[in-house]
RNA sequence: GGGAGAGUUCCCGAGCGGCCAAAGGGGGCAGACUGUAAAUCUGUUGUCACUGACUUCGGUGGUUCGAAUCCACCCUCUCCCA
């Protein structure tokens, strides 16, 4: 069988290590439990995540045992890492609420059944440390001097750093102890940016308990400009489908930048290598076959193959004129709300689709409106029941937004 | 604890007591060009009943005919000292 590690590598997913040839090694003759950790900082995991997940589901399908670590108890102190500002405090509620949601998400990427992964929550053994034992027991192992030389810290000694941050690297090392003793943990796995962190956390299973155990980061998900991938204009491009939508994240990854399709495939999807070589050679406008793919890959995985299929329907229909309209995003509005006419504006602000009249009104002059197919020329122009057509009327915004507006 | 400074619109950042809905940049949105890409060029970017009105410059009060701009207190952040 083959060695995730050449799968990951190759791929290129590895970003460091802490023993390459150590970990090629292991990984190559043993069933290795592994750790991944996912602080609960908002209701939904987002793009980043999804990355951490794949690698988890790399080493699955190797036979190695993932943990997915939810952070109930690091989520009240905050990572400070690649922050340029502090985190906000959440509420325990909030914390608990997260990770509950968190661990719907994860379950639909890796398999907890039969015990082949499995997942932790961290608050179960950070909440109830006593301070002076702690830092007593695990603070005495931890030099200042070297901490406060990590990149990590680098940015936040300029512009500021709590006390309370300052601990964090403590919690995510003690995690990582709690699990080598629990489920003789090896490996912690992360994202670039957690690299001091781990090395804390390694650094600690050694000094405490003199036992070897390794690191291992990722690529952070970049295009080809550097710049974090996974985020719009709105914020973050989630994978809860209630806050970013099947069709909406299919679009995200159908409108990537030519230069950044081939590693998306590598890095999201379970394409072959080989598969994928032959689309490296495609250039201009051939791209965008392999833009649909990805596009279908990703939402498969995230959101299943009805949902994908859906979506991929939904933009075929939009964008070439075929196929079927049923799943374009839609509102409802009653008669009531028509009336004997409505003005387009009242309506289009009503149902969401422009985000206020003047920007409406920009829209319209700059001739970037349409309804059933025909340019808005005026502001004046009123909808009536009768402009809908069998129950529905379709307005585009630009020209990749479109809301599909039904009568109830 | 002592001292210095800062908080402006989505972000960065300019802002003289009236000419400020507030320069400039970034980002966003739209148009042209295209391949649902990038680059480029153009327009636009507080809200509404849009030649007008209303709300905004950390918060609360005050001075004034008039305050983002001046004063007082408060909150938050940064820096220097302890």
């Amino acid at each position: 069988m083959e060695n995730v590690f050449d799968v990951l590598k190759e791929r290129g997913l590895l970003a460091q290590t802490t023993h390459e040839e150590e970990i090629r090694e292991l990984l190559g003759k043993e069933k290795v439990t592994f750790y991944i950790g996912f602080d609960p900082t908002a209701d939904s995991l987002h793009v980043g995540h999804f990355l951490q997940m794949v690698v988890m589901r790399h080493m699955q399908m190797h036979g190695h045992r993932p943990i997915a670590l939810v952070g109930g108890g690091t989520g009240h102190i905050g990572d400070p890492s690649g922050r340029t500002d502090m985190r906000q405090m959440m509420t325990k509620e909030t914390i608990d609420y997260n990770c509950e949601r968190f661990k719907e998400q994860l379950s639909k990427v890796i398999d907890f059944s039969d015990g082949k992964a499995i997942m932790v929550n961290n608050a179960d053994w950070l909440l109830d440390l006593n301070y002076v034992e702690f830092i007593r027991d695990i603070g005495s192992c931890f030099s200042v001097n070297q901490m406060l030389s990590a990149e990590c810290f680098k940015q936040r000694l300029e512009k500021g750093l709590s006390f309370l941050e300052f601990n964090y690297m403590l919690m995510q090392s003690y995690d990582f102890l709690m699990l080598s003793r629990k489920y003789d943990c090896k490996i912690e796995l992360g994202g670039d940016d957690q690299w001091s962190n781990i090395l804390g956390g390694l650094d600690l299973c050694r000094r405490k308990d003199q036992k070897q155990v390794y690191g291992m980061t990722f690529t952070l998900l970049t295009n080809s400009e550097g710049k974090k991938m996974g985020k719009t204009a709105n914020g973050a491009v989630w994978l809860a489908p209630e806050k970013t939508s099947p069709y909406e994240f299919y679009q995200y990854w159908r409108n990537v930048d030519d230069n950044d399709v081939c590693k998306c495939l590598k890095l999201l999807t379970f394409i072959p290598m080989d598969e994928i070589r032959e689309y490296e050679k495609l250039e201009g406008s051939q791209l965008n076959r392999v833009k649909d793919i990805l596009a279908y890959e990703v939402t498969k995985l995230v959101h299943g193959e009805e949902e994908a299929q859906k979506a991929r329907e939904t933009a075929k229909a939009i964008f070439s004129g075929q196929g079927d309209m049923a799943n374009m995003p839609s509102a409802q509005v009653t008669p009531e709300q028509i009336g004997d006419g409505i003005a387009v504006l009242d309506l289009l602000s009503l149902v969401g689709f422009i985000p206020s009249k003047g920007e409406g009104r920009r829209l319209i002059q700059q001739g970037g409106l349409s309804i059933e197919g025909e340019k808005v020329t005026g502001i004046d122009l009123v909808i009536t029941k009768d402009s809908f057509k069998e129950g529905k009327i379709v307005a585009k915004k630009g020209k990749k937004s479109f809301l599909k507006i039904e009568l109830a």
